[in-house]
DNA sequence: TTGAAAGCGCTAACAC
DNA sequence: GTGTTAGCGCTTTCAA
């Protein structure tokens, strides 16, 4: 059964209020039904809002909890009714701005059902990721959303597919898991586009590590856009960077115009690392966008307060995490359930930047 | 007898790797028990790795957890042991880059020593910070590290003095919960200082609101490092905002210029705010630093990245997190040890802004 | 409407 | 070294 479809056991016990002492020992349910003079089921019954108990005995055990402090032991009742209530959200980075918005929506439709959420910082460390796949099996955690590149691949080759996850932002959509993100291969191509549209044909990639899918996805979308328009791409303007921080940004575009034909433009599959790109270009003395044009992706909240605003392919992050929850919490109510797999509208934010 | 040994379970799971089965149903530590041909003791002890177990007798468990593809149920260990293995960390708000780099701190010393780190953003909301206090007597949670500034002044009038948890950047010193810090009193009289030895004597102060333990005390740091200047603080420089993020910032900057004697200096409780002064300073045509130099405190890693460079009060975040992580730890190993106070050096970082 | 009792899967005495 | 067994604190049949 599940407790979610049950009054919150919360408000069946109020905070204690300081005339009643604090308990010696810990209070378990069997000292509530002694003090109530009820048996423990009936205790139970109560603190879980079954509607089969009556009303004066009802009030004997809540006064039984509130003069013992009583507070239900969870290991207890997960133990007891095989779950834990526990959510895993993996992330390959939580200092990224991008996944803060993304893990709210999560963390609150997660609550709304009576669950909690555990964040864990995998580091796009693939072992890492493993063992919290791990807790899955060990029943530590009910399930799991990864927004991590190595899981959907795993999951091909191992038995991934059988635990209860679901994959967002990055996905495979082969893989046959559950999976929230955007078209990532479209986006890309409106960004070019953009620049394309303002005149641009030398416009320069800033991509992350191969090993992310989306980075995949918006290469082929961006060398797409441009081969569409006639452009030939120049292998020297594409560049894969390990890391999306600022500086990786900052020093991946000075490298980019000290070449003899350095690019007018440049996408950037990340905002952080436009960030650090727009720096960068400042530092050798390039202006933005008048020397150069520079387009990001995600739309962090940051994006429209450096200087100039970014232009940028905004996410919706928010629907993103609350998407990729509802799938899970769907997956977890009916094991076999088919669950879709979901694309959310992408949009392009034109900003000072280009 | 394990169903998964017999050879037509694999069979009718096409869908898995034909080379690792895995089990048709959840093994329990009996299954293992059976195939092994010892006592459920036995494979417990050797789970959880005891000497006194022969070579040989090990090896047999080990190589039936293996066939049975066996994972230990922490539900049940858990309630058997009395111990969830999982802390809590409280931020108000995990959006603010500020908190990315102390929770890395304390995730990292949690796992070195078997435990899971579950972050919890109460919005600085009271209501939910109690409910993850709850989460801690209800025995979710074995152990608490709050980031959050209700709890500090709650601690005084509520029990949750007996409740295991830490105080990190937001404390009381005399609420008699350990906590780890830095001295904001003296880190913000470092702040005017440099202000005032760079000339400025019209220092505006841009704070958070007055919930804030850390507002109040670096409050009183900018009043007494002025007055010890000889310098009369006009009342109006003093802006409390109810938000840190970059919009509250550059409006008050905005607002604050709009005086008829607007300051030279602004002094900013935190670099998020700091980095929407600088941009609300743009809007209005101020140059900084030319016009008006900006300090502000922290120094998350966006702050060398915007233009220009943020001067700023640096908190050593990653040891803030490690520390406040040990003294939990070492509260929980000895529920009597007296667990101090500890307050961590800061340090002023010049760059372009001020 | 209530109670008695059987476990959930594990660990740790205690016995051999 | 290994096995037997008694719980950990709860939920949930099943009977009354």
């Amino acid at each position: 059964m599940s407790r979610s479809s049950h009054p919150d056991a919360t408000a069946l016990q109020p905070e204690r209020s300081r005339l009643s002492p604090r308990p010696v020992k810990d209070m378990s349910i069997d000292d509530v039904a002694a003090q109530a003079g009820v048996s423990v089921a009936t205790v139970s019954r109560v603190l879980n809002g079954h509607s089969n108990v009556r009303a004066e005995t009802r009030d004997k055990v809540l006064a039984a909890v509130e003069s013992t402090g009583y507070r239900v032991n969870e290991l207890a009742r997960n133990l007891r009714t095989a779950e834990s209530r526990l959510l895993l959200t993996m992330v390959p980075n939580f200092g990224n701005p991008f996944y803060a918005e993304i893990v709210r929506g999560i963390d609150s439709v997660a609550r709304q059902h009576g669950y909690f959420m555990l964040l864990c910082d995998t580091g796009a460390d693939p072992g890492r990721e493993r063992s919290y796949f791990e807790m899955l099996r060990r029943r530590r955690a009910d399930g799991a959303i990864c927004l991590d590149p190595a899981a959907a691949q795993q999951a091909l080759s191992e038995e991934l597919n059988t635990l209860p996850w679901v994959a967002c932002c990055e996905f495979d959509a082969d893989v046959g898991v559950p999976y929230v993100g955007i078209d990532n291969y479209r986006a890309a191509g409106d960004a070019v586009m953009h620049l394309l549209a303002r005149g641009h044909t030398r416009i320069a990639l800033i991509n992350s590590g191969d090993g992310y899918l989306y980075a995949q996805q918006r290469e082929r979308g961006y060398l797409d856009a441009l081969h569409n328009a006639g452009v030939d791409p120049d292998p020297r303007w594409q560049v894969h960077l390990d890391s999306l921080d600022y500086e990786a940004g900052a020093s991946a575009a000075a490298i980019l115009m000290a070449q003899a034909e350095p690019p007018t433009a440049i996408f950037t599959v990340s905002d952080t690392l436009a960030i650090g790109v727009v720096k960068g270009l400042r530092s050798v003395g390039k202006r933005v966008p008048d020397d150069v044009a520079v387009v990001g992706f995600d739309d962090i909240s940051l994006a429209a307060q450096i200087d100039p605003p970014l232009t940028t392919i905004a996410q919706p992050m928010r629907e993103l995490g609350e998407t990729a929850a509802r799938l899970l919490l769907k997956r977890l109510a009916n094991r076999s359930a088919n669950v879709p797999g979901v694309l959310l509208p992408h949009r392009l934010v034109v900003r000072g930047s280009a």
